[in-house]
DNA sequence: TCGATCATGTAATTGGTTACATGATTGC
DNA sequence: GCAATCATGTAACCAATTACATGATCGA
């Protein structure tokens, strides 16, 4: 799914600007996925002219003014066959895996230190989604709590998938200099 | 890493061509990334320009001419230096978990049928590599193998993760059902 | 007073893909 | 005769990032 379908499934639950889809977007796909205000608000005033969504500026003051876009009817069907189109498997590209490829030129104690530090990030990542939970727990409904678990397994089978990796590369390097 | 440091890792074992360089890219990294001429080319194009490969062209006779590219030592020293940056760690944008966030918004049958159908597809590109392991032991390094290990154990722990998510939507619709 | 938060946007650039264009040879 | 393999390339397009640009208000 484009970043287009994933603002209107956030527009489907209801009104909101830019800015805020930007954050409830952060707060939700963080460890999967990342946008920026460069192509939000390109694809909402795009999607306002398209018909998927109408727009209504809010003049404030004291604040800047706010565009709060609503979902329009076609922009509910656009969702929903977005939603429902078959979605190919992508293969991800990790540079992990890219440079694991290479690391013949790189020295022992280089491969260590890179998979280290890579398995630390991991870690982190799970640190930080593990962290969200209770705010997830509040308000995620059950299947973004399928998406929140899903991402926890993930992670922990990646951290040991690259421990394993961390443990071939020690024991090669243990037989050579002992 | 990028398009072009990895076209320099593969011109570090020897010289070749951009078409050969597709082939030796597609069935080293298949499964977890892709490749075209459209971006091929113009790259070996450009690092020539930068210095970091020279080419030669080899007249055929019955065959297509072909550019042979070779690597520099500036080309050794950028691919290297690649190879040592840090590398942060990308979230993986996916569109099953994409999907799955907005699935309150498909009905039952809809929600398992999509989930089967990304579990079938993620088994048939394990399969797909698992075929592939006579031909990766015949060729590739010990770094290589260990990049073939680390995919068939992520598919198997993707395979596990996406069963458990759908045996959550079932247990969820008997529920209903019965 | 300084940084964060609210709030919007554009321009330049990156890093690709897909489709198009060409054309000979070899094997079924 | 037709598909696949060899072999190179361009042009149009796409989706997104990063940096730039603006500016008020609020709390520590």
């Amino acid at each position: 799914m484009d970043v287009k379908s994933i603002l209107l499934g956030f527009l489907m639950r209801g009104s909101m600007t830019g800015y805020e889809l930007k954050k409830v977007f952060s707060i939700s796909f963080s460890f999967f996925s990342g946008l920026s205000y460069g192509s939000i608000y390109p694809a909402l005033k795009k999607m306002e002219q398209e018909g998927f969504i109408t727009m209504r500026l809010e003049i404030q003051d004291g604040a800047p003014n706010r565009k709060i876009y609503t979902i329009t009817d076609a922009g509910r069907k656009a969702f929903t066959e977005a939603l429902r189109a078959p979605f190919s498997f992508e293969r991800t590209k990790s540079s992990f895996l890219t440079k694991l490829f290479f690391f013949a030129y790189l020295s022992p104690e280089e491969r260590i230190a890179a998979v280290t530090k890579h398995l630390e990030s991991i870690k982190e990542v799970h640190r930080e989604l593990e962290a969200a939970r209770t705010e997830i727990e509040a308000h995620a409904d059950r299947y973004q709590y399928l998406c929140f678990e899903f991402g926890l397994r993930f992670f922990d089978a990646l951290t040991r998938n690259v421990s394993q990796v961390l443990r071939a590369l020690e024991e090669k390097h243990a037989e050579v200099t002992t």
